[in-house]
RNA sequence: CGGGGUGUAGCGUAGCCCGGUAUCGCGCCUGCUUUGGGAGCAGGAGGUCGUAGGUUCGAAUCCUGCCACCCCGACCA
């Protein structure tokens, strides 16, 4: 094929990067490290993020939006947070430009400096937090349970389109509490849901655990996270749930009364994903024929080709589709009837595979015949020639078990992937062919150090579900209570 | 910010070493034939060769500065 993609086994990075822009997904834009997404991505991301504020909503969350700016004092009065996100914000020191006197262009003007500096947000508890000083006072006001739908900037060193941009969209919820127990409640609550998500969604798998000191958020006491192998064998952070415990409340000042009229502190929690889950769900399903979308987000779920050589031609088989269309829609099944004359079929074949869409319907004089359609499956390719009637619920059915075998094939590939291993030289090894390795660690920061420093590994979660072993570090030789999760990770 | 690489038509490229105004493919336009897995033929449009300077009768090509992008590293709650 003259347009074949690169290989997932050639160059992993290389098909990522053309795959994201032979389909119209996104693009880098000329502006440093960030990234333009187009239609069809933005289709995508929208569905992610409808499905997402219902499961917000349904846990009892509100949206709100909250300024894009913090004033640099701000930033600063949590300790641990401003030291997390110091080394990569953008800031506006001046609010006006002006023509230079010697016209080479337009200049800041000096004049227009700020007295206090603004960081543009890389996330928002701190502009929030000091919001909810003044919505906070009584135990009555409390839980209170928001969320918002934002851009954050972040200034990385190095980019890489929907897995770390300059800036990004996703969502950000912040939540108070009137006791801890409820906070961590929240906290493990919003886990789930962006597993639930995850799982049933995105049809990928996901290991939910707790993030360790290291790795931790900058100003939480717990970070719980969901973790996804990609088929390239590395793991992404895929979503992240904070306890944030008192330190927000403290650091602006956030008490409340309780009933017995005694003043307390507020619990904190915050939690979000962003537009890095678009990077995890094209790595976790597609192949080298391109996007494999799993029905539940697809913009397009079914795409029906006609196969016509005169205009009479189409319009007959416009006419036999047309109430099948219809029917498909009120099941509430998207459907695209690709009439246009530009390409062949072959090549419109191609293209919606490239594009990922679920099912394919091709439809020509044969079919018209004999009362039949070709439907083929765009995760396992095959294709078959069925009865045109009943074809609604033959699709709808086949729209469930797509999405449920690549959730399947993603699942089997983590097994296939997952390994315990007990020695560092065996660990070595097993890090070469990618995966999640299972391993015990002594629990401290150091070894967890000098293993990422000896092998770009990090200890990606602290299983949830881990089971009770007794063993010992496979660095250190210390003893363990039970394997962590170490993977190389984007 | 270090190390490496690349800038030539909308996209991808040849030419550069060894100086003479630019090659090929995709795409685009027109026509005919085609249409069940990325069609064929014929004709056509489209280029300040990243940018500024230098050397030269003459620069895409040689020299210098600058800019942009890519890869590797530092960074990545």
């Amino acid at each position: 094929m003259a347009n074949a993609l690169p290989t997932r086994a050639g160059n992993y990075s290389e098909w990522y990067n053309e795959l994201i822009k032979r389909t119209d997904l996104a693009e880098n834009s000329a502006v440093r490290g960030c990234m333009v997404i187009k239609p069809y991505g933005f289709a995508i991301w929208e569905k992610m993020q409808r499905a997402l504020d219902d499961m917000f909503k349904e846990t009892g969350h509100q949206n709100a939006y909250f300024p894009l700016f913090i004033p640099k004092s701000y930033l600063s009065k949590e300790a641990s947070h401003v030291e997390g996100f110091a080394k990569e914000c953008a800031v506006v020191t001046h609010y006006r430009l002006k023509n230079a006197e010697d016209g080479s262009g337009v200049i800041v003007d000096p004049d227009a400096k700020l007295e206090e500096e603004l960081i543009v947000r890389p996330t928002s508890e701190t502009v929030i937090w000091s919001t909810y000083k003044n919505w906070i006072q009584s135990y009555r006001d409390l839980p209170l349970l928001i969320n918002q739908w934002a851009n954050v900037v972040r200034w990385e060193m190095r980019t890489r389109i929907f897995l770390r941009t300059t800036e990004f969209l996703w969502q950000e919820g912040h939540t108070a509490h009137a006791t801890e127990a409820e906070a961590r409640a929240e906290t493990r609550q919003m886990l789930d849901v962006y597993a639930t998500f995850a799982e049933e969604w995105m049809a990928m798998p996901v290991v939910k655990g707790h993030k360790t000191a290291n790795e931790r958020f900058a100003g939480a006491d717990d970070t719980l996270c969901i973790e996804a192998m990609m088929q390239d064998g590395k793991a992404l952070q895929a979503g992240t749930s904070h306890f944030l415990g008192q330190n927000f409340a403290k650091a602006f000042e956030v008490q409340f009364l309780t009933k017995q009229n005694q003043l307390e502190y507020v619990w904190g929690t915050s939690w979000g994903v962003s537009t890095r889950l678009m990077g995890a769900l094209i790595m976790a399903h597609s192949d080298d024929d391109g996007l494999v979308l799993p029905p539940k987000l697809a913009p397009i779920q079914v795409v029906i080709i006609p196969i016509f050589r005169t205009d009479e031609h189409l319009a007959a088989i416009a006419e036999r589709v047309k109430p099948l269309m219809k029917e498909l829609k009120k099941l509430g099944i998207s459907v695209k009837f690709d009439d246009s004359d530009a390409n062949k079929p072959g090549w419109k074949f191609a293209e919606y595979e490239l594009r990922g869409v679920p099912v394919r319907l091709a439809m020509g004089a044969r079919d018209l015949e004999n009362g039949t359609v070709e439907i083929a499956r765009r995760d396992l390719k095959t294709k078959q020639t069925v009865p045109f009637n009943g074809l609604a619920d033959r699709i709808d059915t086949l729209l469930a078990d797509i999405q449920q075998t690549i959730y399947d094939r993603a699942m089997a590939f983590r097994t296939a992937n997952t390994v315990r291993v007990d020695t560092f030289a065996e660990f070595e090894e097993r890090l070469e062919t990618g995966g999640f390795l299972l391993a015990h660690w002594d629990g401290t920061s150091e070894t967890e150090e000098a293993i990422k420093e000896a092998t770009k590994a990090t200890i990606r979660c602290i299983p949830i579900n881990q089971e009770a072993e007794a063993g010992v570090c496979i660095f250190s030789g210390k003893p363990s209570a039970g394997r962590v999760v170490f993977a190389r990770a984007y």
